[in-house]
DNA sequence: ACTTAATCTTGTCACTGACTAGATTAAGAT
DNA sequence: ATCTTAATCTAGTCAGTGACAAGATTAAGT
């Protein structure tokens, strides 16, 4: 008897590995610096479990960020199926971008930060740049003719603006004299308009 | 006697904690995810000894964020002193911080993530700040009379395009079409020159 | 010279990630 | 159905880690 989702079974536990990445994904947002084995207990297996799945603890924190980019992929092209026009399309990828940050800070940082992620697993890379594809389509749509030149200017500029927000948000690093009543969606909206002109 | 860089004496080392952070600095850089022990070993002290100085490995790691944040400032007070026009000044500046970055990529991580840093010292804090104070010099050069709205939208966007410019630089995810000249300073200085008109 | 406090060492503890060997079960062949 | 084989999980072990305790050594102040 072959059970998907089966409580029952001790052996064996059906998709072990899916449920590592989500165990993990929750635990490193809620507990701090969560170890495998903690991550091992919360799933209900043993320590020595997650080795038959992820080689190396490394491995399953890059699964946890792959995971994350394929989640930061799907709340993107939600944007793109609600059909605005270029630049209010990637202010609105922007926020999106913002919100999952906000959403997910720790695996937010996991996902681009190269001394954590040690093993660049292939799937890794290949969710990383499914992500960076939709983000490039959507500077493509700003002006579908432009030059090489303006191409890569304006996507490292506002990704940059895009990503640096993000995380100075996560940092708590953004400044807000008294009186100010721009929330971080509006320092987006604006320079991503100053960006593409 | 009283050395204060002595090499014989074996105990007492002099000035421990200054050489913890340094050699902490150093091996941050070379070796990946250096121990406690391992920072203690090549200052050639005992693996009980940092404790003397830092409660907690947490508060090591702050030191030399701390620390990255000193270097830093020195840096960008360095742009200030050569006298330039506001404009040229914060391009300046932003060259510098993503030069900073690249030469510590480690240590500019671990100075902008709250997940690495659990001890957010009074030295930290500190040391962070005083570097924010010298970027918001800067952007109030560029226009002495600016409204605290615009004034916010400016360093926030400018920030984060800095930021966020020098991360993606050290997850080497920026946009090379063929046959595109343009370094990364080229980009930076393309995206201030748009956020502060 | 004597006292006191700071600094360093050594030893210990629970915990971690990695590895091994063996138990249990699922899947495929006959 | 039964047997075989491979995948999956457990339990046990190991060196290395951060934290802590107790005591040795030295610096500083009187």
């Amino acid at each position: 008897m072959t059970m998907k989702t089966a409580k029952k079974s001790k052996y064996h536990h059906g998709d072990l590995r899916a449920e590592l990445v989500r165990v993990g994904r929750v635990l490193l947002e809620t507990e701090t610096n969560p170890s495998l084995r903690a991550i091992a207990r919360q799933a209900e297996v043993s320590h020595g479990a997650p080795m038959h799945h992820f080689p190396t603890w490394a491995h399953l924190l890059a699964a946890c960020a792959a995971d994350g980019f394929r989640e930061l992929s799907a709340e993107l092209l939600r944007v793109v199926g609600s059909q605005h026009a270029p630049e209010e399309e990637l202010t609105k990828m922007s926020i999106a971008y913002l919100a999952f940050a906000t959403r997910n800070p720790v695996v937010f940082r996991l996902m681009f930060n190269r001394n954590a992620i040690t093993e660049r697993t292939q799937e890794f890379l290949h969710e990383s740049s499914a992500a960076y594809t939709i983000l490039q389509q959507a500077i493509r749509n700003v002006e579908p003719t432009m030059s090489d030149d303006r191409f890569d200017t304006m996507i490292n500029t506002v990704w940059a603006l895009i990503h640096g927000m993000s995380v100075l948000e996560l940092e708590d690093q953004l400044c807000r004299s008294a009186d100010v009543k721009l929330g971080t969606e509006a320092f987006l909206r604006k320079g991503i308009r100053q960006l593409i002109a």
